[in-house]
RNA sequence: GGAGGGGUGGCCGAGUGGUCGAAGGCGGCGGUCUUGAAAACCGCUGAGGCGCAAGCCUCCAUGGGUUCGAAUCCCAUCCCCUCCGCCA
């Protein structure tokens, strides 16, 4: 959400970003109806104004036991309290289609994001390790997982449907070495606390990281409940302090959190449709900042740095992409994807997204801090990234350490997490 | 699921129809005192919106209603606590 001066004062500058981001929205019906409902609010006012006098004026006359007076004035205001409720009425109807307008208007973005339609027009920062060369034919997870007894799509689907898959043995063991690796390093490197969350949230959350009212139909809801299951951890997370004010010396918050996350991926059909890389259901660990606004941009940095790490841990080459502007998501007002090189596809893939959203979800959600030298509540920036995805980690680590026999070697800081199993054989 | 109790400012807590945006306390800020600090004492200290401005309007869980007037009365919903039931 933008500030409302913002639409006033420079709706020029939305446009554009609008634009630039290659989307659509009703900006002008958005000023319209802001400027009709200043209208009616200054006379509801007014009206309210007037009406509050005479009530105060009404107590004094019964006090003084001028009951005739007093009867004359409680019909005046009468008439009046008809006239207000109609107009409070219109004013309640205005305000409500404006609020619903703000929120479909994505986030302004940083200067330096590229501009852009698409992803193909995304900007390479830097890249870091070397894709291997098998001397053989190398393949993808959904051949070398299955083979190996470790992956199992059909039965997925028997229990489940489409973009399912089941983990087994060694395969499931991965899974949670990951998901463990990963959050000590975070926790004990990085610096961050650990938290676990809930994995259903209500709606006031999704619309506080800004999934609703706009992606509804990427959600799984539950029936005859206001809740949802979660996409990611960045919900449950960044929520944790929505309507707060927080003592600006303990920023940054840092958390990081596991959570399965899941998706509808409605609008995806016959996109990814082999393997592990786009699923209803799929572990994440998430890092979430709460920043102090001045630093946040710095903090994106870092906090891009603390997913490479993992990346580095596990030894899987990779490239820092910045998101142009049509690419950017709806709330993010800078974004770099990681993307780690596939062997089996022969490209790099996204798997992890670390953005800074400035204030965009901090204003929706109400996070606030206050400095103790005094001064009035601001809002905080939050910034969150995967760190990372633990699914797409797992094709990466299987299809990067393959071997010529289908056996997969393990990456050497999981194997303590696994039993100081160093190949994973059919 | 059943019965009961409750949701008030950054926090705790009083307030059952008008003078209540709300006592008191804690915390925070400023001051007096002090070599400095603590203690003590004094003062200040909620948020949002509209308006060029003076100023006005909202906000006591949420949404409706009654009333000239609602934190206070009525209805619905949500959440928390206690007990009972069920249950990993």
């Amino acid at each position: 959400m933008l500030p409302r001066e913002l639409f006033r004062k420079e709706p020029e500058r939305i446009r554009e970003m609008l634009r630039a981001r290659h989307t659509e929205a009703d900006l002008d019906r958005l000023l319209e109806v802001d400027a009709a409902w200043r209208e009616v609010l200054v006379r509801v006012e007014e009206l309210k104004a007037r009406r509050n006098a005479g009530s105060k004026e009404i107590g004094k006359l019964f006090a003084a036991g001028q009951r005739e007076e007093a009867e004359a004035r409680k019909a005046e205001m009468g008439a009046l309290g008809e006239e207000i409720k109609a107009l409070e009425a219109r004013a309640r109807e205005l305000e409500a289609e404006l609020a619903a307008l703000e929120l479909t208007i994505p986030n302004l973005f940083h200067e330096s994001v590229p501009l852009g339609a698409s992803e193909e027009d995304n900007r390479v920062e830097r890249s870091w390790g070397e894709p291997p060369d098998f001397g053989f034919e190398p393949r993808a997870h959904w051949d070398l997982g299955p083979a190996l007894g470790i992956l199992d799509f059909e039965r997925a689907a028997k229990v489940a449907g489409a973009r399912f898959a089941v983990l087994r043995g060694a395969g499931a063991a991965l899974e949670r070495a990951l998901i463990t690796w990963m959050l000590d390093l975070h926790v004990r490197e990085h610096g961050y606390t650990e938290v676990l969350v809930p994995y259903l949230v209500n709606s006031a959350s999704l619309e506080g990281t800004g999934q609703l009212p706009k992606f509804a139909d990427d959600l799984f809801k539950v029936e005859g409940h206001d809740l949802y299951l979660v996409p990611t951890a960045e919900v449950p997370v960044t929520n944790l302090h929505r309507e707060e004010v927080l003592a600006g010396e303990e920023l940054p918050l840092r958390y990081c959190a596991f959570t399965p996350c899941f998706r509808a991926e409605a609008g995806s059909y016959g996109k990814d449709v082999r393997g592990l890389i786009r699923q209803h259901q799929f572990h994440k660990v998430e890092l979430v900042q709460i920043a102090h606004p001045e630093a946040s941009w710095e903090l994106l940095e870092e906090l891009t740095g603390h997913a490479e790490a993992v990346l580095q841990g596990l030894g899987l080459p990779y490239r820092v992409v910045s998101l142009c502007s049509g690419d950017l998501g709806f709330s993010a007002a800078r974004t770099y994807d990681l993307e780690v090189w596939l062997p089996g596809q022969q490209r790099y893939r996204e798997i992890s997204s670390c953005s800074n959203f400035a204030d965009f979800q901090a204003r929706r959600a109400r996070i606030r801090f206050k400095s103790a030298d005094g001064g009035k509540a601001r809002l905080v920036h939050t910034l969150n990234g995967s760190g990372l995805a633990i699914g797409r980690t797992l094709v990466a680590v299987l299809e990067n350490y393959q071997q010529r026999d289908g056996s997969v070697v393990v990456p050497e800081v999981l194997r303590p997490h696994m039993g100081g199993l160093e190949v994973i054989e059919p």
